[in-house]
RNA sequence: GGGUCGGUGCCCGAGUGGCCAAAGGGAGCGGGCUGUAAACCCGCCGGCUUACGCCUACGGAGGUUCAAAUCCUUCCCGGCCCA
């Protein structure tokens, strides 16, 4: 490293990164002195981690580039209790299965963006059921609870919010600072772990570490949030503007639809996101930015931005196919002229439902009917409404109220291309 | 336990016997403009039907009535007050 520890903290600060920090000072001091250990941590809440979780993922990897050594925590322990912050309503508790299945899922997303092999500061991945599952509730309130006072607990934005509300906090909830106290903790204690980073929510949870740390060891450990990913509106990203969450599992979001998802980002957001949630350079993301704005039409940051993360969460082939599928649906041509191999990776890319062929016998098929029996619209009569509002395209051509599909409509003698709106495509293969 | 107010469509919220598939707002969806952007404009927004229309729905279950989201009984749930 010819660098200095603490340029990483300088690039978190660029890029927008740093929502809150202990004694900046110190820790920049700290970080220069020498490669320091950070952790974040990831309940398994799902099966996936999702947009949001992306951008501690690669901050932890920001660390590691800088030169320091991440440690990614599955919360196996607390996934099982539950995380109040930034949640109006008690969670539902997971049951075993679930929790085990949730792992599996993110387990192999989190070991992704970090180094786990070479180099002098290899990543390292941890579940902090491994130090918890074990402690007794009476060894757990004599060493945890008893340094921490409920007066400190009280004061928490994330239980106090919850005590204002009508539903209340359960004591497991309000319990669950104490655990991320302890990981924190624990952490320090056995691989001298001295950062916990994470979004802005856990502040709380984070101080209430470095207080135990303090309190039973006394050193001082530090902790950095960055700002939870908003839109210009102030709603959380990590949903795409059709609602749905980003989800970085390709079972859960295809890499198509996912890559479309960063294609639609807004002009205001665009450079933010590439700052935060991707790797390139913060004087690169600049110059996107400027030549974006000379030619906005063109959404060159757009087309970056999808490219980036879609290559970092799916990897560049996956990334290559999202971009190729994007570039034949949308150059406008017509479909029918598109070869054999494209048309494959299409099916890939774009969600396929398959439909019995002699459905197109005879009179053909209604559009409408055949378009809501696949899932394409909610029911018959919403793929009406959309005939009469000319939402539909098929093969490239928007579809006539009267027409009927038959085999004169296929391409390759298969496939329909089936546009829905502005942007949502379906491929309809005929089986 | 007593009293009282309330539970309406995805969310908020009007409606107190027919004019109610139910005002208004938000979200969402489609179209237009543009750039697969934003803003803005128009339309849609329970289901089935080409359509006339039919069915289901205003916390649950019964009842009164030609007619109920609206009245009565009862049950469930929530707020507030008293104990």
């Amino acid at each position: 490293m010819t660098h200095k520890g603490s340029a990483v903290l300088d690039d978190l600060q660029a890029r927008g990164l740093v929502h809150d920090s202990t004694d900046l000072a110190s820790l920049r001091q700290r970080l220069d002195d020498g490669p320091i250990t950070v952790y974040c941590g990831f309940d398994p809440t799902s099966d996936s981690l999702h947009a949001g979780n992306l951008l501690m993922l690669l901050n932890l990897r920001r660390f590691q580039d800088g030169g320091h050594r991440p440690i990614a925590l599955a919360g196996g322990a607390t996934g099982m209790i539950g995380d109040p912050s930034g949640r109006s309503e008690e969670r539902n508790l997971l049951d075993d299965a679930q929790l085990a299945a949730n792992l599996e899922g993110i387990v192999p997303q989190l070991r992704r963006f970090l180094d786990f092999d070479g180099g002098l500061h290899p990543a390292r991945l941890v579940d902090n059921r491994s130090w918890t599952i074990a402690t007794s509730v009476i060894d757990f309130l004599r060493d945890v609870g008893k340094h921490i006072t409920v007066n400190q607990m009280l004061g928490k934005e994330s239980v106090r919010s919850r005590l204002e509300s009508a539903s209340g906090l359960s004591y497991t909830e309000f319990s669950y600072m104490l655990l991320q106290a302890n990981d924190f903790y624990e952490l320090y204690r056995l691989d001298g772990c001295e950062l916990q980073i994470g979004g802005s929510d856990q502040w709380g949870n984070i101080a209430a570490g470095i207080d135990l740390i303090r309190r039973r060891t006394g050193s001082h450990a530090f902790g950095l949030t960055s700002p939870l990913l908003t839109r210009r509106d102030g709603t959380k990203y990590g949903k795409s503007s059709t609602g749905a969450n980003l989800w970085l599992s390709a079972q859960k979001m295809s890499p198509f639809r996912f890559h479309q998802a960063w294609i639609g980002t807004p002009d205001e957001d665009v450079r933010k996101l590439m700052l935060q949630l991707t790797l390139l350079q913060v004087h690169d993301v600049e110059e996107l930015v400027a030549a974006h704005q000379l030619s906005p039409e063109r959404r060159v940051a757009q087309r970056r931005l999808a490219r980036e993360i879609t290559a970092l969460v799916h990897g560049d082939d996956q990334a290559d196919a999202a971009e190729q599928a994007a570039d034949l649906l949308f150059a406008g041509g017509d479909p029918r002229l598109v070869d054999a191999a494209s048309w494959e990776m299409l099916c890939r890319e774009v969600p396929l439902a398959t439909f019995d062929p002699s459905r197109l016998s005879g009179e053909g098929a209604v559009p409408a009917e055949l378009f809501a029996e696949l899932g394409l619209a909610s029911s018959r009569s919403e793929a009406r409404r959309l005939l009469e509002q000319r939402g539909w395209m098929v093969n490239g051509r928007r579809l006539e109220p009267h027409h009927r599909l038959t085999s004169a409509d296929l391409i390759m003698e298969r496939y329909v291309l089936v546009r829905r709106g502005r942007s949502d495509f379906h491929v309809l293969s005929a089986s």
